[in-house]
RNA sequence: GCGGCGGUAGCUCAAUGGUAGAGUACUAGCCUUCCAAGCUAGUUGUUGAGGGUUCGAGUCCCUUCCGCCGCUCCA
């Protein structure tokens, strides 16, 4: 890509939503109903892209997965699990008690915190209670006056809504404990352990959607919509071994639509409440693990830039230890130099050594062996001289498993980022410049001008290209004009005909990127477009 | 969720409390032999939604929804 044409700023990230709307890439969802926050509409244009990126992933990680690192070809398979599994599901895996907490929400500065934790949250957290405990010399001095000074002094910048009862009538109980002083001082509520304010009501925040499988809406029936497509591969992780045949280390790939209440959708498509994952599941012998990681670490890599990203947009973050997920023994983000968090990147795809977390915990949930025996490695040992325990104890184990979890949309966001152009000097100043692979639309198809037998070529040659390729017909106006339109939308090829082609039988290749014209003969169209929508090397943009 | 700003045609934007407009796009026709040319005609609005004040509201007030920015959140 060229950074003088392409600026990182809100004002792109403005114009790309404005010009993703205008030609039907990207719609806001229930737009004429004022839309719904947090769910988005993809448009002609947008679902070709997407499937396209779809198309691209499922090519390279399930039909032509790479070599694993010590040159033996991997077992892959695909998948495509249902969106609402047994609740218990969510339940092994986690997602409900880290999901489904009580949570209050302070109705004076909006401070939500964990209902069942506010004991522990504000002692260890909250300034003013700091103060609070130093004033009243650990709690033993809780005379009026003492709070009555603390109330009208430190308080009143700490803890500005704290509902500390008039001072005429202050009269707290007599030897009270911490947290009967700070009820009292809040008149009877728990404060907010941020301004003081008054807490509402604990209330469910639930991170998964609910939905009711049968007629009835009870809790019997409760069900989620699933936070992730990963679950469904762990659910048929035996059905896999026992009805295909592929041994360990094997890979399982899904892609599909994930829920997520989240707290606050934003930034067009990076976030939001329905989106659409690209998971793959690699189960591997628990000492090959970290072997893996790496290896799926530098794939994953590699095929982000195979997208014709630029290398200087695209970083690896390690997670620390402390931000690790429950089931994470390593943790490594792909991330992205969007327009909105530039200088600054933001999440792309996330690469998890989840150990043997999900397939122990759904052993347990339901009882069912999910042990793997291997053969090739009890084989090995024996060759090796171990003895008959350790056999035993090694060649059966519950693997480890990697996963390269990427989000599908967010890939149609970074294309749509990757590929905006302005360049004022060209008639379309705003224009796409897709690598070909990944363009809604391949090749327009024009007459130069509409008559003299041209539109009769053009539609004829239109109807047999557009068998093997996306193609677009027009006819109508300026030729100028439908190459403007073709750029806008990021189409890489236009094949224009004129008056030479009825007299020498060529037509114009007309070229986005440079607007470069060739001459090819009408017989050799097709050959000469399809060499170059496959060919890595042509990709001279994006 | 909180605070600030905003929402008018598909898009970019005008419109002292007094007739809702321009550019562009789109459609049809003419013209046009290679980069958004021109001419003619045409389509396009519950001014985000609901309520209020007023003789009269795009404009003032209230509620709500949606968006942007900053916090907060993002197992």
């Amino acid at each position: 890509m060229n950074p003088s044409s392409s600026l990182s700023t809100p004002q792109t990230m403005e114009a790309i939503v404005s010009l993703a709307k205008r030609r039907g890439f990207v719609y806001q969802a229930s737009e004429i109903y004022g839309g719904i926050r947090g769910f988005w509409d993809y448009g002609p244009l947008g679902v070709l892209l997407k499937n396209n990126i779809r198309d691209w992933w499922w090519r390279c990680m399930v039909e032509c997965p790479p070599v694993g690192p010590d040159g033996k070809i991997v077992d892959m398979v695909g998948l495509d699990s249902a969106i609402i599994q047994h609740p218990k599901t969510w339940e092994a895996s986690g997602h409900t008690a880290t999901f489904a907490d009580p949570m209050r929400k302070c109705e004076k500065c909006g401070h939500i915190l964990r209902a069942d934790h506010y004991w522990d949250i504000l002692t260890t957290q909250s300034k003013w209670f700091d103060e609070l405990i130093k004033a009243t010399d650990n709690g033993s001095k809780t005379d009026p006056d003492t709070l009555i000074r603390w109330v009208k002094n430190k308080a009143r910048k700490s803890a500005p809504n704290l509902a500390a009862n008039t001072f005429s009538n202050f009269a707290p109980p007599p030897n009270p404990d911490l947290h009967q002083l700070i009820r009292y001082l809040a008149d009877q509520q728990d404060p907010c352990i941020l301004c003081g304010g008054r807490l509402g009501d604990p209330e469910q925040f639930n991170l998964m959607m609910i939905s009711y499988a049968g007629l009835q809406q009870t809790s019997e029936n409760l069900v989620y919509l699933r936070p992730e497509t990963a679950q469904g591969i762990f659910l048929n992780y035996k059905n896999i071994l026992d009805t295909t045949r592929v041994k360990v280390p094997f890979g399982v790939a899904q892609v599909g639509k994930s829920f997520r209440n989240e707290v606050t959708p934003r930034n067009f498509i990076f976030r939001s409440r329905e989106f659409e994952q690209m998971e793959m599941e690699f189960f591997c012998p628990p000492d090959e693990a970290l072997k893996w990681y790496e290896f799926w670490k530098h794939q994953r890599m590699q095929w982000w830039l195979s997208l014709g990203i630029a290398p200087s947009n695209l970083r690896f973050r390690d997670h620390e230890p402390n931000e690790l997920s429950h089931y994470s023994k390593a943790t490594v983000d792909i991330e992205y130099k969007y327009p909105f968090t530039a200088p600054d990147f933001g999440e792309l795809e996330g690469i998890a050594h989840r150990g043997d977390f999900d397939l122990t915990q759904h052993q347990k949930y339901s009882g069912a062996k999910l042990e793997y025996f291997d053969q090739d490695l009890q084989l090995r040992l024996k060759e090796q001289g171990a003895s008959q325990d350790e056999i035993r104890q090694k060649s059966r184990y519950v693997p480890n498993v990697i996963e390269p979890a990427s989000g599908l949309t967010r890939a149609v966001l970074v294309l749509l980022c990757e590929a905006y152009r302005y360049d004022e000097s060209r008639p379309s100043k705003e224009y796409f410049a897709f690598k070909p692979r990944f363009a809604p639309v391949k090749v327009g198809i024009f007459p130069l001008v509409n008559k003299d037998g041209m539109p009769e070529i053009a539609e004829k040659l239109y109807l047999n290209l557009r068998k093997r390729l996306t193609c677009e017909y027009d006819p109508k106006q300026s030729i100028g004009k439908r190459y403007a339109r073709m750029d806008e939308i990021g189409t890489p090829f236009c094949v224009t005909i004129d008056g030479e082609t009825t007299s020498h039988q060529t037509v114009t290749v007309r070229h986005r990127d440079t607007q470069a014209q060739d001459k090819v003969h009408l017989s050799q169209v097709e050959a000469y477009l399809l060499e170059r929508l496959n060919d890595e090397s042509t990709s001279s943009s994006i």
